[in-house]
DNA sequence: GATGAATGAGGTTTCATTCAT
DNA sequence: CATGAATGAAACCTCATTCAT
């Protein structure tokens, strides 16, 4: 049965991978589920037999991001590093992770979550506040210096949205620089324009 | 003639608004034509004697957000001002312009642009550039301290953004603080967080 | 506007009548939309602007079949008529309403009704209980003789109820005989069998 | 191969008695072959094994049904006795045979029947006809005072039939009395209304 | 014989748009 | 210009049936 369970896997998959590609180049509203099935090669029907209907495609993809943008709880050796190392970190560490095929899944996924309070609560949950609690954590190791870590770590993710999402939107100029980001935030957060 | 187009004028206004209310609550996608004449108290019909289809509702929607959020030039009597200062007025400006019900259309028409190419590029165009050149103004100020004012101006415009957005998919926390934030990003970004 | 909620009425009338013809000839569950629309000459679509939905057809037959069927309260002067002449009125009316149209729509709507709790309580609501009623009524006549009205007007009814069906079914003999039953029925049940 | 034959008459009948309890619960039409094949405890496929279709299996059904409710002819020794109490047993019969299990199958089957031709006529054939020639049989006894017994007879099953399908509708009244309508019914018929 | 994933025709319904009034 | 009924393409989804395992 471990054959048969990973064959459905494997199917479930593939036909997820098709929703994404279909998603990320139409949009959502515009992909029809007949636009997926042709991407994945199978009839309308057989989607159906693996998603209860087209929105569990996009809750498909928004669990497979994720679980792809999951930053593990930074590792305790970090924890020693100093201030500007832990910022690069943080900050590089999405950034990366939402690169290629993630990337247009953000456009997807944020696109419906702005305008979805069910998917933008989950949004929220799994991708903002891990985040956020990350931000936290790096606050803490100065932790002596902040007013209020709550409230100065959302203006860190909030960073890091708003790149990720100026970037979706087509700036040529972010995207050049793309992998300089980490180095050039860190500095600028740490030491401050002045 | 000039009442007659004022009242033409008028009642475009009046559907354009019908439609902000009606996109606001449900999204573009799940708003039809008849729900947004029936708030605007007319027919179906009337709605295209005003606007070729439901997508230019849309754009008109943009054209008046864009024309609340835009941050008239920086006024040259605030160029003598110290770093601080001019930081705080240039993140203030959009989070007071988009509040209440130009903050429903960001979601609304940020929805959309992250999905339709066309609407992205008047979105990077009429709302992100001139962000972005007024970041730069501001920066120039102590040009001879940045390296990279495109990349760090992109920096700043992105922090804003991601705050919009981040506000916008219901962040409780970043809401209650919403007035605070200028002062504390201006903090933040003149001295750093060490 | 009288005219226009005329031609209204009127298109919905000869939807309604489309649906029974094509409902009576396939039965409720073989006829799609489109039959309906193509027996009626309109799009699909149209028929949606008169009806919430496919049920609604079918209530609106039934709607309609009640108002053909409904016999109207025994007028005064046949109270003081003698038993049999009562019995025989009573059996005629529905055997004469159901007849042509009608009585395909009986077949219709009661094979829905045998299936579907909400349209068999209207059923009884409004085809059976008024025929019970009307029973009693004949029966309190002699209302000293029944020593339980409410099953016995029962029984009256059933057998109109059976008549009907059984000719439904299709019965030649009950159908060659049609016109003689009222008569026939009044004398059995007035004189009886022995 | 006695006992491979019984065991597939067995699970033939197992299956039937699935479908006879989903048809029962949703009707015909709201029953899908995968609701039958839950029921059972088999998967989708398995059905076709034994029946080569879904409304074969109604038919399955039907047919089960027509054995239960055969009333034998009448035995001899009845032959010799009253009016009154031949058709008290005419009428007992199929009001006792068809309750409970066979009384929900009566809907369906009925249901079905008044819409679908060769369903009217197997019905009309297996169980309306045979009914009737009961009652012409008991006729028969006093037959010297029967002008028409074709119609007579009809005259009575229709009535059974009226009760099996009002009773269906759900007439609580009816089914209150269910066991005393033979006897009411009996006196009626036998003396009359006056 | 049993399974259940795959199929795809077909169903109901929505809705942007048109146009006669 | 306003109206809103009519349109019909197209969407989502169901489900009887098949067939490779």
């Amino acid at each position: 049965m471990t054959l048969q369970e990973q064959l459905i896997t494997t199917k479930k998959n593939h036909i997820l991978n098709a929703a994404a590609r279909t998603f990320a180049e139409k949009g959502y509203h515009a992909t029809s589920i007949k636009d997926v099935a042709r991407a994945a090669g199978v009839a309308d029907g057989t989607i159906y037999n693996h998603f209860q209907n087209k929105y569990a495609l996009l809750l498909g993809l928004f669990t497979q991001m994720t679980g792809a943008a999951q930053p593990a709880a930074l590792p305790a050796e970090f924890l020693s590093l100093d201030l500007r190392t832990l910022l690069r970190a943080f900050i590089a560490a999405p950034l990366h992770a939402l690169q290629g095929h993630d990337y247009e899944l953000l456009r997807v996924v944020l696109s419906e979550a702005l305008v979805n309070r069910e998917l933008a609560e989950a949004f929220r949950t799994d991708l903002l506040a891990p985040m956020v609690s990350g931000a936290i954590d790096v606050l803490r190791q100065r932790g002596e210096l902040q007013a209020e870590p709550e409230v100065t770590a959302r203006l860190l993710s909030s960073l890091v949205l708003g790149l990720l999402v100026q970037a979706a939107l087509g700036d040529d100029t972010l995207q050049d620089h793309w992998n300089a980001l980490p180095d050039t935030l860190a500095d600028l957060l740490t030491r401050g324009l002045a």
